[in-house]
DNA sequence: CTGTTAGCGCGTTCAC
DNA sequence: GTGAACGCGCTAACAG
């Protein structure tokens, strides 16, 4: 029913191995005689047995993307990126030579997921995982993540992180490109101090990713460094506590801890999200509460995606180079470009000013 | 060096066979057998092979979603919600059993890519495809994703398109959900007409795409109705062309595009545009002019993303379900749900007013 | 440069 | 309920 290898190889008048060769093309083959092959594969309409190959082959030409969420920009760019570098453009027949299969597996956040996610990949043997975003911090988790991923390396395949820190216990399998999410957080406060706002509140992320806990290091960093953030025992301590409402990276979540904010202490000036989408709630409710930006309070994000630019007034935020991340830690998959020496590199954050941000009103 | 199903069969004192049945649970097993197997399994931390697995059984646990833009939410709220009914929820272990590895794969846009993709999928022997959201009207293109489809479909490849049209050629072996661009075009363009626009500027998508065309039909459609656009030879005949600017689905394009029309008709006092990624790139731009919203001028998308409610002011749109289209596609594509009768259903859209549309100024 | 020969690891008949 | 044997379709040594 299905034609096979051998079907091709009679029509060619070849042996099956030549067929193998130049659908492969690793191996030296006369030009006339590839001719014949290739022009058996059209007639025959043949398309090679993935399953069989990988067996024989012991590889795939599978190349997983693990993400957070898929629906969220943030994850779209990297991974979209990345497809890029390992897709191939394609030679436009739809023959499909040795083009990896690059896809997206989308774990929702869940450690389980993921952990699910990269069996699967185990099982199909893939020739690379690229994981994308902050990480779960628990200790059971990542170390199971640790082990498996020990494994896929184990068994030939190339792990990189992209936008996401290097493993705690070390494992030197894996390339890393972590953003500097704590110096974005730092320079973004730092900025707001500079205006002159001195009760900053902080949407922070989901408490156990590591994005969010260093994206609020950060923003901490720059209020002690300000002298604003009081020590246990000093007037004032516990506020930062109280203007800091942890939540899930969405935009509902943003609105809801910005009204709570606002409730606990009003009479902030600033609001610092952890990211855009969130910031955009935040937005929301600034305005629902009849306050404007930035006249009344000051808002920020962090991320920089493509919306932030046309909010209304454009948010100031931090701009993270998804794009080229992603692309990097594509080629950095296929083996197209070394990893980072030391097999980690940090990825630097800018800051970029715009409307929604404003010195306090005078009192 | 790598474990296999005989090293388990070993460990276990059974026959590989024996293996086999419990792993695939489709076989009775002695539950003392089975028990021996499974802690055998985790003993080794054994891993399946799928190709091989693929190769005996000449199917596999992989089911591609093919999207055009993976940073565009529109593509990713269909996939991810497409990814949650076919990945399963895991049982926690990370072992995997019968799950079924969900992936999508970024065409970008490019009929090349798609095809490439479709032929990758067809390579692994994919369980089934989901197609989703507009394709390129190219009758070379549309034939040949056809075949390449039909011949999918004789290899027992299920096949989904979600928020993407039927094949033009009949093809049946296809289920297909498809969104009412036209209608929500139509009713989009009704409003504004019903609050007394005339003049209406049309930012539209990448001419060779239905979506555009549908939509942008939907549109014309509401203007003849309203005896608004010209036959040709009447006095006005051409205006809905002069208005009319196409343009790729991103924000960039909506803003030049929609410069382009003010430029051209001045005195337009509503802009439609083909989505609200667009449709915020067309707010900067009539902001940008120094026009307010909606006071001087109307602005519309479609699609309601999340972000665009949020937008200042809040975006009239045509909301789509996109996640409930997606999940449903997922479903079908595993068989949990039988495909609409007849094999294709449209989904509704459906008119979200807010504020960025308002009555014209008054002259 | 090309053909021949052996498996790759597992699912699936068959027997028992 | 379990084991033995065969073959899925291809690649990777070898020869030649």
């Amino acid at each position: 029913m299905t034609v096979t290898l051998a079907d091709v190889a009679a029509r060619a008048r070849v042996s099956p191995a030549t067929v193998s060769r130049v659908l492969n093309g690793n191996y030296p083959v006369a030009a006339s005689t590839r001719e014949r092959v290739l022009r058996a594969v059209d007639d025959l309409d043949y398309v090679l047995n993935g399953p069989a190959s990988s067996l024989a082959a012991a590889t795939s030409d599978l190349v997983g993307i693990l993400v957070n969420d898929i629906a969220d920009p943030f994850f779209g760019i990297m991974a979209g990126a990345a497809q890029t570098q390992i897709g191939g453009p394609g030679d436009g027949s739809g023959r499909a030579g040795g083009e990896k299969l690059a896809v997206i597996c989308n774990t929702g956040g869940s450690p389980e997921r993921e952990l699910t996610y990269l069996t699967l990949l185990q099982r199909q043997r893939a020739a690379a995982v690229v994981l994308t975003g902050g990480a779960v911090e628990n200790e059971a988790h990542q170390a199971a993540i640790s082990a498996k991923l020990a494994r896929l390396a184990d068994a030939g395949t190339r792990i990189v992180f992209c936008g996401r820190p290097p493993l705690s216990d070390g494992n030197a399998l894996v390339a890393a490109l972590a953003f500097d999410n704590r110096g974005g957080g730092r320079r973004l406060t730092e900025h707001l101090v500079a205006l002159g706002h001195r009760r900053i509140g902080y949407v922070a992320g989901p408490p156990e990713r590591t994005t969010t806990r260093h994206r609020l290091e950060g923003h901490r960093e720059a209020l002690r460094g300000a002298g604003i953030e009081a020590g246990p025992g000093d007037p004032g301590a516990g506020d930062e506590e109280r203007l800091t409402v942890h939540g899930p990276y969405d935009r509902r979540s943003g609105y809801e801890a910005t009204l709570e904010i606002l409730r606990r202490a009003p009479d902030v000036t600033a609001i610092a999200a952890a990211n855009d989408t969130v910031a955009l709630g935040a937005c929301a409710a600034v305005r629902d509460r009849g306050l404007r930006i930035p006249q009344d309070i000051s808002v920020a994000g962090f991320d920089d995606l493509p919306f932030s630019v046309d909010a209304v007034p454009a948010l100031t935020t931090v701009r993270l180079p998804l794009f080229e991340a992603g692309a990097r830690a594509g080629r950095i998959a296929m083996g197209k470009e070394n990893p980072p020496p030391g097999g980690i590199a940090t990825i630097a954050a800018e800051l970029m000013i715009r409307g929604s941000t404003a010195p306090p009103r005078a009192v």
